[in-house]
DNA sequence: ATCCGATAGAGTGTCGACAATATCAGGCAA
DNA sequence: TTGCCTGATATTGTCGACACTCTATCGGAT
């Protein structure tokens, strides 16, 4: 991930990086209070480019912004994760519905070799975390990629992309989900390969609303009893053989 | 659009709000230069919060920035304007899902309301072009704002909303096409008054692709032939008694 | 005549300082 | 003791100035 060119880019830019990271993983606390001169002093910058990093992280939804108060961490919250979730099934649907009809053969080829990557490493460890935290995203940015539409990307990248992280890196993934999630992801690679940009997008869409609809069992049980039971399968994160 | 409390801002959002507006209806030419020291002058404001201004601009898609170099405003193209339809069509289908599970009665009844008031409107005038400016985004919008997203509501707001504004301003809008939006515009309504968020996002889907259909074959109709002739009447832009 | 390089200019990126506002502690009155 | 008012303090918003980068024009060489 590192920028092979040390000092191409202005140091907005490098405080925005370095703000974003540490928030993502956590080492700036949600809801924490970031004060200007503490940041500015504690990275060795003026205030200047320390604020625009903050406008552009209030921008990503990391941060919380009121005039003259100041910038918290946003703070996490289930309702806020499943909001994305919604929003993800909507954008991401289309998403694969226009990678169905732009991607190329070789694009097709790339994603199916990502996905050989991922089952390999993760039959070769018990407790596939590595796979959800970097792998699942990167599926999904490439189809987001190749949709080909400019503005769907920019929005997914700038105002989705941190915030999912954010959320993976504080409460975690599912465990039984991501066996599941990988033959769902071959499907949809299926689809996109065949062409059918409706079925790619109605298997994207039924993805993403089981993934949500786990997190909404894991975490927040209540929450789930609003959905009206899609189908009397009784295990439905199990694996068929 | 007046704001009632003068000064309640902060200088930064007022230059904000003024530049978007002078940016959507045109009196910054698309493709122009902004120059900061010329535009600081202008306003008889300092560099600092223009800088702010326009880099929440950027955010919205209403200016473009490279380093070192400059910002200019954002240039219209015809790609731009439907990449911003599929986006809406998988936005505001899901919006409008949710809506149907979670508008009040009241809230129904408002829309109704609206949308009998631009009925009349447009039954008083020959050429309904009011309407389409900002009625129709009225209508769009208390969608959205009824999806309870609040995730969702801001990406509309921030990527969109704008956006769409200035395209409209300068693309202008379809003639035939108003008043048979109206019509499903209506058809919208029911099924959220019904509850039945499935239909609801069809329905949407549908109104919004129809849109762009008709936006592909008045300004580029090359662009039209890509869509594999989803329905063989000869005048789908025409309303039926 | 065309292409390349140097130089001057304008503009952006960054900085430190001042002014305006919100927050908090303390004192006073009920 | 509780509530409100007032002042002190820290933080944010804003400003003007300096340093560095990109662009464009002009001169010279091939």
């Amino acid at each position: 991930m590192d920028n092979p060119e040390p000092t191409a880019t202005t140091l907005a830019d490098r405080l925005f990086q370095q703000l974003q990271d540490a928030i993502v993983d956590g080492r700036m606390a949600p809801g924490s209070k970031i004060s200007e001169p503490e940041l500015a002093r504690i990275h060795g910058v003026s205030r200047g480019p320390l604020r625009e990093a903050i406008r552009r992280l209030e921008s990503s939804g990391l941060v919380v912004r009121r005039a003259n108060v100041g910038a918290r961490v946003a703070e996490l919250t289930l309702e806020g994760l499943f909001e994305i979730y919604y929003v993800r099934e909507a954008l991401e649907g289309m998403a694969c519905r226009l990678a169905a009809q732009h991607m190329s053969a070789t694009e097709v080829a790339d994603l199916r070799r990502l996905l050989d990557a991922q089952r390999r490493e993760m039959e070769g460890r018990e407790a596939p975390v590595y796979y959800q935290q970097g792998g699942d995203l990167d599926f999904h940015f490439c189809i987001i990629q190749g949709s080909r539409n400019r503005k769907l990307i920019e929005v997914f990248w700038r105002d989705l992309y941190s915030q999912v992280r954010m959320y993976r890196a504080q409460f975690g993934t599912a465990g039984p989900r991501v066996t599941h999630a990988l033959t769902e992801h071959r499907h949809i690679v299926d689809a996109i390969a065949d062409g059918d940009g409706e079925l790619a997008e109605l298997l994207m869409r039924r993805h993403i609303r089981q993934s949500r609809l786990n997190a909404q069992r894991q975490l927040d049980p209540r929450a789930a009893a609003t959905a009206p039971a899609p189908t009397p399968n009784p295990n439905p994160t199990q694996d068929p053989p």
